[in-house]
DNA sequence: TCGTGCGTTGCGTGCTATGCAACGTGCGTT
DNA sequence: AACGCACGTTGCATAGCACGCAACGCACGA
């Protein structure tokens, strides 16, 4: 469609990688020195690269302004944060807190497992629904037709042995999430990591997003990972009636209703544990969403 | 130089502020919808941008991806990231760490007050050098070439009534910062904060990154922000070690620190093209990407 | 001093991004 | 239930501009 912006798109996403020359750049696009300048010179106005005193383009300030601004706006995120903060300090496990975005789940935030062993996941990955079990979680409970859609599109690429790999598999194991409320992923995504995930309600009762705890079998089999379920249950209890879900069950079963009482929820949120997770992701600004406030035009 | 660039990384901006239909984007941005919807498309198709079901565009995985990455190339950031959880636990107070990028300075990780006063500042966001205090203490030690380089560029905006708008004042100040070793904002930058500032030395010695801390004077007055500098200068201190920096050697050399993890910094350099030397200037930060931390997933 | 490698510029051409107008569709209204 | 509106989407013709080429400038190393 939109040949040169197309590229500079590469471009940015090859700086991702690291910083570049302009012929790292050119020969990496496969197109001349002349054309890769004149993007970066655009891609620079606007601060979205910048060149060091060794004319080596980096990433600029504004990649990083939008992305904290595009999840400050992730309400759930900051919802979430305090509640996944007690979590991790608690557990120490890598936990992610992910959203369903067309066909594949991506992870909106990251607490990492206080052992050493570090995940090769990151704020901003996408992910396969049909391997992992936040994927699992997220789908389990969409109406038929979403459901619907969402699976013509997903590919069930075998990724381990232990994938799921037809769609009819994935559906019985999607009853399974419905029926018990959560969902794993015995090495399914990935070699020798084990996962528990749950969703996060709203008020109307839609799961909008889900927590999920991976862990290495080296570290933890999976039946002592399975231990943990009663607690992430209750973290995404308390999280989704932070966001307006209200339990059910309780007296009027009563089907979604339009504007949620989630008035109180404000301030529940400064019980959070400043410091905990604050060196693992700085910058969520994790009151201010929950507070109802948009991130707004605050100038610089 | 790139029209149609230029229209798109708009469009990121504008989307930064919050979600948008296709006109509110065509009318943001002056062009026609179909320009809109065809740039929106290519952005699409890389995860910058998705549309929800409302067809509402959003921020899309890849801004995130690579905001998470770029901020990992930072090698500073991730040094310094435990020392500042310490000290943002022990004072409590806004700590933010920012490096000089051009001539102005960019945020690169930020740790909230445990009070609810909470700052406007983001991730991301730039800001002038000459108003702040974090500006001060990056540019007090830029050897007179860059510093000229540097002082050429700033407007000396005048954004507060104390703020230094004439560049003797700001040569003074900074031949100040200089002797003292850490610098000051006196509401110079906002109105009723006080701030205090010291850098972040590498192995060269070069200031690299400037932690500074935000105290709005109803929490905090001037007198009692500025007995928090010792404590500041221990924190950069041991970031600055931790970075290679060795203390100018008065006497006895200290006790030799294990391997200083930026020396593997090269490596994962020049694997594109055999002819491509790096040269390492002298007197130049190029403080860079630095794969210690990251997990080693580099993209395919 | 020369040579090489890299970033930068001016310019003509062919591509492609653009705006227009028409079509399709979902939703709120009558 | 039918209508009309608003919004997203498509085909097409034009011209604006992004592209590659070739030449220049500069800094570093021999």
């Amino acid at each position: 469609m939109s040949a040169s912006l197309g590229k500079a798109l590469q471009i940015l996403v090859r700086l991702g990688a690291g910083p570049a020359s302009l012929d790292d750049l050119a020969g990496a696009l496969g197109v001349h020195k002349t054309t890769v300048l004149r993007l970066l010179r655009t891609l620079a106005e606007d601060h979205f690269v910048y060149r060091d005193g060794n004319h080596r383009y980096h990433l600029g300030a504004t990649v990083f302004e939008l992305a904290s601004r595009g999840l400050d706006q992730r309400e759930v995120r900051g919802i979430a944060a305090p509640h996944l903060a007690v979590f991790n300090a608690e557990h120490g496990r890598t936990t992610h807190l992910s959203e369903l975005v067309g066909s594949e789940i991506v992870y909106i935030d990251k607490l990492e497992s206080h052992d050493h062993v570090r995940m090769a996941s990151r704020i901003g990955l996408r992910a396969p629904v049909h391997s992992t079990a936040a994927g699992k979680a997220l789908v389990a409970d969409l109406p038929p037709a979403e459901l619907e859609q969402v699976l013509s599109a997903v590919e069930f690429t075998r990724a381990t042995p232990n994938t799921l790999v037809t769609r009819e598999d994935y559906l019985a194991e999607l009853a399974r999430v419905r029926e018990q409320g959560w969902a794993h992923d015995r090495e399914e995504n990935e070699r020798s990591i084990n996962c528990i995930s749950a969703p996060v309600r709203s008020a109307s009762g839609r799961a909008v997003a889900a927590v999920s705890v991976s862990v290495p079998d080296i570290v933890m089999t999976y039946d002592q990972l399975v231990e943990l379920v009663p607690s992430l249950l209750a973290v995404t209890g308390r999280i989704s009636r932070d966001h307006g879900w209200q339990p059910p069950s309780t007296s009027n079963p009563s089907p979604p209703r339009k504007a949620a009482p989630h008035e109180q929820q404000d301030r529940r949120q400064d019980r959070r544990r400043p410091g905990a997770r604050a060196h693992l992701q700085p910058g969520s600004a994790q009151g201010r969403a929950a507070a109802g406030l948009r991130p707004g035009t605050d100038g610089p």
